[in-house]
RNA sequence: UGGGACGUCGCCAAGCUGGUUAAGGCACGGGGUUUUGAUCCCCGCAUUCGCAGGUUCGAAUCCUGCCGUCCCAGCCA
């Protein structure tokens, strides 16, 4: 049906070339979490290019967990992670743990140690920072640089059986302390951790460090490209250093693209970290945050997550995209799958007058507009409705097509009724409209095709099911709330961002059948029933995103 | 006065081994259809590719020099 978007970009060129020029007869690739918080819409990009790539191509991908620092991660963010992984459509064709390679990797430590290229450095962390020297500014050697091979095997293998205390010595590469590139002054591979590890126990009191058990097990499971984002350019040369120096099983190549920010939200772990933990947000999967687990429970499919990212493609420019596209992948998908209902999310009382009291009857009304396969529904009437409190006025303004005193519009799905009484409170407020509807434009009868301006949504007051709503706006009331260093990103947070609402009304149809749970609730949005807190007495549903709305855009102008 | 990268329409982003009209999506504007002011369908939307020179019959694509932005000084990843 759709012509399938055929994203090209300079990373699938990469693999193009590979494989025509017969460097790899097919490509494996990795995606690496570390499992120290939730995934979200970032990581998304690089699940969907690794996966996409390697099926595209008949590939294989992997899930490796980077788990190097047992202080930072723990076994319920690794299955958090899998949990999303699978949820985007994914399944992975191996799942590793770098910490699996954890004997190898020590093994090949040992080599750098024999061969003069790895040593034991004794000073404290302070000290090593100092002789780093600075951006412009070479390093100078550790005092310890040129100790004996014997002495540094010694060490390091006391090291790791735990014979010292946390900090006490390091395990350095010997490259070059004058590099411009500070990767490569001399890094770290050991440190010193003196705690258990969430899948290796008590076995290890040293634990390696990104750099060098990165490649490394890119290279144990012969991944061909190993991609990851810009910031890691400069750790490319250290990387393939370490690959040069060790008896190496593959030779993978690291290759960078840019990270994929949204505009209105902030996008690192340390940062949704800090939201769930200081309680701005209700927990990782809060619909407001851009995790994967919130997106979900917001509503979104995996399917339009994909679909965004294909659109977007993949370059090396950072960029901040606007969430509007984001929304329009959500919008495109569900406007084509989501079954519709009618909602009234701020009700006011319309009585028919010449509507028999006590009576009732039901319509059928389309599921969808355009596919008829997906059925119809029973929508019941009665002589007392709901309909939107905006959707009349007693004063309109020009082109207001909606409700009016002695002004007629359509309901949807039934027929056309004419304003012809507004009550109103001792306040002054409107509390009831009461109309007469029209029989012949019923739908289905003859009349039907008369025409009025406006249609509205409506349900029955005897009928309709008590649910909650809650409506979500942007999680930060700026773009880029971390453009200003000098404010804290918090103070941008948008205290609006939620908006519950308990009065809504919703027809009865919305919440049955087994079909799909997300709803297009005619005229208001996509929404699905929470996954926590909904229940069978009290539905509550999320807002995924509004229909466009160009009257509203005419409004505020 | 270090090293690495990036700069094509408001936001993404093709094209960048030079060849003549600078893809596409979002946004935006206009029109049509419509029992969702939704959807859908048309149409419009960069004489210009950070700037300045140069090479060339011809440059977003090559060269030079500027300018701007981002990343790096964790025993984090």
């Amino acid at each position: 049906m759709e012509e399938p978007t055929k994203s090209t970009h300079f990373i699938r060129n990469i693999v193009i070339d590979d494989l025509d020029s017969g460097k790899h007869e097919s490509i494996v690739t990795r995606f690496p979490p570390e499992p120290n918080g939730f995934l979200h819409i970032g990581h998304a990009k690089s699940i969907c290019l690794n996966f996409g790539l390697a099926d595209e191509f008949g590939g294989r991908t992997h899930l490796r967990f980077d788990d190097t620092n047992p202080l930072k991660e723990n076994e319920d963010f690794a299955q958090s992670i899998m949990n999303d992984v699978r949820w985007l459509g994914f399944e992975w064709d191996a799942l590793h743990h770098a910490s699996d390679y954890f004997d190898q990797l020590y093994a090949w430590a040992l080599h750098l140690v024999d061969e003069g290229l790895a040593y034991v450095d004794s000073q404290d962390a302070d000290t090593i920072r100092a002789q780093r020297g600075t951006l412009t500014e070479p390093g100078i050697n550790s005092p310890y640089r040129d100790r004996p091979t014997a002495e540094n095997r010694d060490l390091f293998e006391r090291m790791a059986a735990g014979e010292f205390a946390d900090g006490e010595h390091v395990l350095r590469a010997k490259i070059d302390m004058a590099s411009g590139n500070i990767n490569l002054r001399d890094p770290v591979l050991y440190r010193i951790i003196n705690a258990p590890h969430h899948r290796t126990g008590d076995t290890w009191h040293i634990y390696p460090m990104y750099d060098w058990a990165h490649g490394q097990s890119d290279a144990i499971e012969q991944i061909t490209h190993s991609l990851c984002t810009l910031e890691f350019e400069d750790h490319r040369p250290l990387y393939e250093w370490y690959l040069a120096h060790i008896p190496a099983p593959s030779q993978p190549r690291q290759i960078e693209f840019a990270r994929g920010n949204l505009n209105y939200t902030v996008m690192s772990k340390r940062r949704l970290r800090q939201l769930v933990e200081e309680g701005h947000v209700d927990g990782w999967d809060d619909p407001r945050m851009p995790t994967l687990a919130g997106l979900r429970r917001r509503g979104y499919t995996p399917e339009s997550i994909r679909a965004f990212w294909g659109e977007m493609g993949v370059s090396k420019s950072e960029s901040i995209i606007d969430m509007g596209v984001l929304e329009n992948a959500i919008r495109n998908d569900l406007n084509d799958r989501a079954p519709r209902a009618m909602a009234v999310l701020d009700p006011i009382k319309v009585v028919l007058l010449n509507y028999p009291e006590g009576e009732e009857e039901f319509l059928e009304a389309a599921l969808h507009p355009k596919d008829e396969s997906m059925g119809t529904r029973q929508v019941p009437l009665s002589r007392e409705l709901w309909i939107e409190r905006h959707d009349f006025m007693e004063d309109p303004p020009r082109k207001y097509f909606r409700l009016k005193p002695d002004g007629e519009v359509r309901l949807r799905n039934a027929f056309i009724i004419k304003c012809v009484d507004v009550i109103k409170n001792d306040a002054g407020e409107v509390t009831e409209l009461q109309c007469e509807f029209d029989p012949d434009t019923r739908s289905g009868m003859p009349g039907a095709n008369r025409k009025v301006k406006g249609t509205i949504h409506w349900v029955s007051a005897k009928h309709a099911v008590a649910a909650e709503v809650r409506l979500y706006d942007r999680l930060f009331n700026v773009a880029n709330p971390l453009a200003d260093k000098d404010t804290d990103y918090l103070a941008h947070l948008n205290p609006d961002s939620l908006t519950v609402i308990d009065t809504a009304w919703v027809e009865p149809a919305a919440l049955e059948g087994d079909g799909p749970a997300y709803r297009q609730f005619e005229r208001n949005g996509y929404f699905i029933p929470d996954e926590k807190d909904s229940t069978a007495d009290k539905p509550v549903f999320n807002r995924t995103v509004t229909l466009r709305d160009t009257w509203a855009k005419v409004g505020n102008r």
